[in-house]
DNA sequence: GGATTTTACGCATTTCGTAAGTATT
DNA sequence: AATACTTACGAAATGCGTAAAATCC
């Protein structure tokens, strides 16, 4: 067993177990690479790939766990190779962030801001995407950390630390009926309503409170991006349920926003990594440059 | 950086930075491990060891936390070679479980005879130690599962599952005095006492329940084994607290035995194992069968 | 027939072992 | 003086690439 078995295991699985493509991913020719894996399943005694006569069409229950603890394995290289990197170059590296649109541009400009000038010579990527597919990032190696609202499932595998509590906001033109008089989810619910696509930005908070009360909710316009829903708000279209972080006193000044935090419960965004990764020293940093960020908006 | 290398830095570790006795241990000429080692700190850019002169004497900063990732690596490496045993083998192999004495004696043969008569092909090695090595086994590889009653600090890396509660019991001759009247703190006080030695058998407990009434214990021996406490009960060195379940009716019955539950806090026995360690089929089998010998117990 | 995997064989690289040299205690 | 680590060099093993054959769709 060595190290190419082990990658290639993984390439595999990325490229449809295809032997061809994942040859050229690891960069030498298909002949190697079914070499490598007759080896390596003779070694275990075992096929790791099921296969129709020649072709391969997927992981045995032998391949999948082997899978597993390849990917632990690979884990492990990389953190060496990342530990050695921090102690050659110092502070120098780069940070993958995953997260969504509304944390990206409402939360993260701070923080990042203020990182940035500590550690000028970290990159920091942001990878965006959908809640549902941060955690991916992380488990794939693509992001370092996740930083999201929904979805974050304790599995043991991510350490996971709340970050910042918040509430949703409604946002309308300012001659709309709602602007004035007391808000209920009654009055809400008989509005358009232009919200968060599903699974984004604390939406299931939202459906919560609706469920609970019985009502149905009118989403005219669903966006995973507060800036569509605002255009649109802006259109007539109706009301917008937006985070209230995502309301800017100056830009959206011709927009009337009215606090939800009695009528929707609140949502709380997370930060998340994965255990076995190791996070350089400036990673740390990062998370605590967040958590302050984040105290900040709590007791404000 | 290739296994061997990986397997190099923890072997070294074992063996006091010996490149000798490393290179014997893997089964290769210390020249081979000498160029190995060279090659691994090349290829991370900076020194995996301390050295005076040409003799390795400690690990680096880095190399604590190359080391670190190395052993998840290992135990990664050790788990694909142990669920592939599993597949070509079934239901064969060892368990390693590390275990005190009174576990070993009073807890575990009935759980162990019935999961033999489940799988004879796996064999149970049992690994007596006092119980602050027991966890130290489960990181070292020596042994797959550990059942305690102390010492067991949740640090992630360990799943920890309550097995079953017991209370300790005094034994003593049967004219003593504390044979009769009510049970007291105060009157155990008054009274040389046999016990087990730090950290054994919910030996914390006892020393809990004392001090939390301004009692001092004075215990004349102690000893990590219910048999010898017991053997010196008989001698009439003073009275014996031990595990309840270490009182035999049948071959202790010349002796008294007196409940102290109320007492004593009661303990929680529990099941370890290293989060990263792969149990094959038997070995959760196994945990279920210390499980329902637990519930008699504790349903008793 | 185009794409994919396997097999065969020679070449290149890596790793090891022997042996000698250097440093440490 | 004994033990421990490094260096040098030839030998063995490992893995790769080219090319051709076999198989799949």
């Amino acid at each position: 067993m060595n190290m190419n078995q082990i990658e290639l295991l993984r390439v595999l699985y990325e490229n449809g177990f295809n032997l061809s493509k994942a040859a050229d991913r690891m960069h030498v020719v298909q002949s190697a690479v079914s070499r490598q894996l007759q080896l390596f399943e003779e070694e275990l005694g075992s096929p790791l790939l099921t296969r129709h006569g020649k072709k391969l069409t997927g992981l045995t229950p032998l391949g999948q766990k082997v899978l597993a603890q390849t990917q632990t394995m690979q884990q492990a290289k990389k953190n060496i190779l990342s530990i050695a990197s921090e102690y050659k170059n110092g502070d120098t590296g780069i940070l993958h962030i995953a997260t969504t649109h509304t944390q990206a541009k409402y939360f993260l400009p701070k923080p990042i801001r203020r990182f940035r000038d500590k550690y000028p010579k970290v990159k920091v990527y942001i990878v965006q995407s959908s809640p549902e597919h941060l955690i991916d990032f992380l488990h794939n190696g693509e992001a370092d950390l996740a930083i999201c609202t929904e979805k974050v499932s304790e599995d043991g595998t991510l350490v996971v630390k709340p970050c910042y509590e918040w509430h949703h906001a409604v946002v309308m033109p300012k001659q709309h009926p709602l602007a004035s008089g007391e808000l209920t989810l009654e009055r809400l619910a008989s509005c358009p309503v232009l919200t968060y696509s599903f699974g984004f930005t604390g939406r299931s908070n939202i459906e919560k409170a609706f469920e609970n009360s019985g009502l149905t909710l009118d989403v005219v316009l669903a966006a995973a991006d507060t800036d569509v829903i605002k255009t649109y708000v802006r259109l007539g279209l109706g009301v917008g349920l937006i985070a209230e972080m995502a309301y800017d006193a100056v830009a959206d000044a011709d927009l009337v926003v009215r606090n939800l935090s009695s009528l929707i419960p609140s949502s709380v965004t997370k930060i998340a990594y994965l255990r076995q990764n190791y996070l350089p020293a400036y990673g740390r940093h990062f998370i605590e440059e967040l958590l302050e960020a984040a105290e900040d908006i709590n007791f404000q």
